[in-house]
DNA sequence: AATAATTGCGGGAACGTTCCCATTATAGCA
DNA sequence: TGCTATAATGGGAACGTTCCCGCAATTATT
């Protein structure tokens, strides 16, 4: 294996100090003026030197790295996330590892435990179940994906379910719906969800009454959304419109609407949340309510950005970005 | 900012040398005998000391850190394959840095400068116009997501798309369809495809004569595929059955068919290849083949161990993994 | 019993860069 | 003209670990 010419070697031959290489390499040049900076980097060229990171970061203690961990992804809400979050860091120079943590704490101590170890600059994290105390023991700058309160002492950005939420259960009554039905997911963290909240809240201001039985409750899969639909169509007065607390529950309610010969839109309406892009691919497509999951990437990003370089405020922020109704072919006027 | 523990303050409190410690914490404490080892191991626990993996890259030259370069993690095809790559490397101590080139040259080579800079040990690359020659001489590892034969001095890893063309077509031969249209995609890259091949070739063993006419190209889009359908059904014969060069075109021509009251599969059978999630949340749910995406990256990914290991053979491999028929509800017999 | 091999441990040097302080030459100001 | 400030450059040390060789003690072999 050949030894890799370093900045010794380029000093040697542009007849400098390896102070001055440095300059023009780490520093663009400055203090150094330009012929000497002309042939230092003729030199380079003629050795094929290539920077060594990793003896850099021994100095600096930067590594122009950054862990983004999510619970999987193959999920289809996250890649979009995630891009966000890539051209943001890749833009100012950082490279991104990313990390699925399949909602197990082990995994997510696991990979606290190598950002730590590897020096990374900076983390995003969708948390499942570690403890904001851990993540602020790690010592390195970190954004929450997602608005839980349960991270409220660090920067979060995520979607405003609970405008999301009303924003859809506004669009059925607007379209005359007054018997609403609610699947939500059902997840292992005991929060208090703001779907449900939003519900509650849209149906009272509208001044229609709230009936229990009207709200079930799945997991976040297809199948659960075709047992939540199940569920809410055998009641004695089903409903005559449905919301969905993700895209993934809706696509099931909606098949399962199709298998028990229910028309959607025709006899009940169904309106999700996220808008994965398979909800363009059903038949009818989905209405659902928008989350910007790029820009929710793109923010955190940004947030991270200014921890790591001492520009953020002392106090922790929480940015919710709306979601917008993109109302294609599953709802219909009563 | 309090300086870290170090290795030489474990040592102290340990009342033992530096290259003991590193024993204890590199080489799992081989060449140390246990009562030293447990005083080693305590004296880390009590100062919470974490160890610097730059600091030992400086020293081994190995970051267990690889890259894997694709065109757009957006994209639906990615993220299964991603999940492979990233738990077999995972399970290695091994982190995972994800690109997207966007399919652009200049993006891919800005991405191999950054591996070579910061010493990653390998990368994983789905190659779209950077050289052969470029990945060769940037001295990482590499192993080819897909099987291009441009690229035939790597290890390479994809799916058998002209098998799996051939399963697709052969599939609706089976059903008695004998005017078989196919959807193929456009790429920037002139190479020879092997669904065409594949098409051409199984046509051929069923002694059903070739008629270009049935065959159209369009770009690798829901859009394309709706273009692409309505291109075959202005013919005067139009097919009774149309092959796709993947999901996402033939869910477009599965709308297209949809929006031209055409009956999928009563009068044309449709069928894709890939099996993208939506396949599953169309209607009728999306026959196509099934290409294994999470085994591919999982096999790129032991491949690359391999190199990284210098347990590679020193000739370069081509593994093409067999898609499977996924038969759902747009293809029934003629 | 003597010699050879193995085990356990320590200290110096290497890895490749950045930072800091010192020196010299040049430019600017009183 | 003399003094001060600035620009350009160089060399030593730091960053935190691993590797290598040497030494001493213990075990195994002849």
């Amino acid at each position: 294996m050949k030894r890799r010419p370093t900045i010794i070697d380029v000093a040697k031959k542009a007849g400098v100090s390896k102070s001055t290489v440095s300059r023009v390499v780490a520093d663009g040049g400055q203090g150094v003026n330009d012929e000497t900076k002309e042939r230092v980097l003729q030199a380079i060229d003629e050795l094929g030197y290539v920077r060594n990171a990793i003896a850099s970061s021994m100095r600096t203690d930067r590594t122009n790295l950054i862990m983004l961990a999510i619970p999987d992804i193959t999920n289809p809400y996250w890649p979009e996330v995630a891009r966000g979050v890539q051209d943001v860091m890749d833009a100012e120079g950082y490279a991104v590892v990313f990390a699925n943590s399949d909602w197990d704490e082990e995994r997510e101590l696991e990979y606290l435990e190598m950002a730590r170890r590897n020096r990374l600059d900076g983390i995003l994290i969708n948390p499942v179940q570690v403890s904001s105390a851990k993540l602020e023991s790690s010592g390195i700058p970190t954004v929450i994906l997602g608005t839980r309160e349960a991270y409220s002492a660090f920067d979060r950005v995520g979607a405003d379910s609970y405008v999301g939420t009303k924003t859809a259960v506004q669009h059925l009554i607007d379209l005359g719906h007054r018997r609403i039905g609610m699947i939500l997911g059902q997840l292992d963290i005991k929060s208090k969800d703001s779907r449900r909240r939003g519900y509650v809240d849209i149906l009272k201001d509208a001044g229609i009454p709230l009936d229990e039985e009207l709200i079930t409750t799945v997991p976040f899969t297809r199948a659960g959304g075709e047992a939540g639909f199940t569920t809410l169509f055998q009641l004695g007065t089903p409903p005559s419109a449905i919301f969905c607390a993700n895209d993934t529950i809706a696509i099931g309610a909606l098949q399962a609407a199709y298998a028990a010969g229910v028309g959607v839109p025709k006899d009940v309406s169904i309106i999700g949340l996220d808008d994965i892009d398979a909800a363009l691919t059903t038949n009818p497509p989905l209405t659902t309510i928008s989350k910007p999951k790029y820009d929710i990437g793109k923010q955190a990003a940004l947030f991270l950005l200014e921890h790591i370089q001492g520009a953020a405020p002392s106090f922790p922020r929480k940015l919710q970005l709306a979601g917008k109704l993109a109302l294609r072919g599953t709802t219909t006027q009563k």
